[in-house]
DNA sequence: AATAACTCGCTCCATATGGAACTATATTCT
DNA sequence: AGAATATAGTTCCATATGGAGCGAGTTATT
């Protein structure tokens, strides 16, 4: 017996099937990336980051993911330490520093990408394009509609017991 | 900026948005659990197999789960600590033991999913009946078709470098 | 039946992660 | 200006997690 036989039954139809798929999916490939490419997870966050946007700083990095601020914190001096991101001080704000990424740091993000990218196309070969295209758009109504319920019941709700 | 931001423009339409739900989904109510009722997650775990089907031994839960067998050991010791599943010997095998969820175990089982079950609903209350079908319907797709991609590129191949 | 090979489940250890406190800088208030 | 408050980013510490290896028990081989 696997865990998908459990999938048939379970009261969660949405959200059992998602993280079964996203446990499947990325926890192989970060640890191949480590493996590979020395890149421990908080340091791929802040490369995507980065690579989205130049010029962010550690915080920026924090509220864009939800990371907390010591994660991030490792993760650019790590990247630092290998020369995958540069940083100069903000001269606006002197607590402040903008964080850039170096051609490295871009050409390990690309080559640790194209696995991800691999994968997603592995993942859907099972689906039609006309699926596809509708998978996303379902999965874009539910990810933009997260600020919603992310201040609601379940997730504010405390008994006091 | 948010997260949300950077999906846009991803080439990881599919494994981003699901990762991104996944993450906001589960997460939180995780750590409520553990606040609220002292479950943490390897011990959430265990639960949920033997709700599933009781008289399960450790191996089985880390086969379903794919769990390291001193994870579920850990989890198993604690449920058995706190009264929430039974321990016997399996007669067939004295170095089994066969696992059953309590009384006690099933109410913290039921308290607990009943927030999951919660979520779930406020997570698609964005989507008409018949997205929700189709969502299920896909996902579903892609989950059965795990096990297919589980052993090809990128998740096998592994250039020496 | 004796030995080898295997399996179950546990403990030990190294690493990953989040919370809290701390330092340095900025901002606000009087 | 000076004091109080807030913020950026780091370090410290406690906990979570996975890998490796071990001891007890089982199966296979001769």
């Amino acid at each position: 017996m696997k865990l998908i036989d459990i999938l048939d039954g379970t009261p969660l139809p949405v959200g059992y099937r998602m993280a079964f798929l996203t446990v499947f999916f990325r926890e192989p490939l970060l640890r191949r990336i480590e493996r590979e490419h020395g890149l421990v997870r908080p340091e791929w966050t802040v490369l995507v980051c980065l690579t989205y946007q130049d010029g962010l700083n550690a915080r920026d990095v924090c509220e864009i993911t939800e990371q907390p601020s010591n994660s991030v914190s490792r993760g650019v001096a790590s990247l630092l330490d290998k020369g995958l991101v540069a940083r100069r001080p903000d001269p606006e704000d002197a607590r402040r520093s903008l964080l850039d990424i170096t051609p490295d740091g871009r050409a390990v993000y690309n080559a640790a990408m194209a696995l991800f990218v691999q994968a997603e196309t592995q993942m859907t070969a099972c689906l039609s394009e006309a699926e596809r295209a509708t998978l996303i758009g379902l999965l874009d109504k539910l990810a933009r509609d997260v600020p919603r319920w992310k201040t609601m019941p379940p997730y504010t709700e405390a008994p006091d017991d």
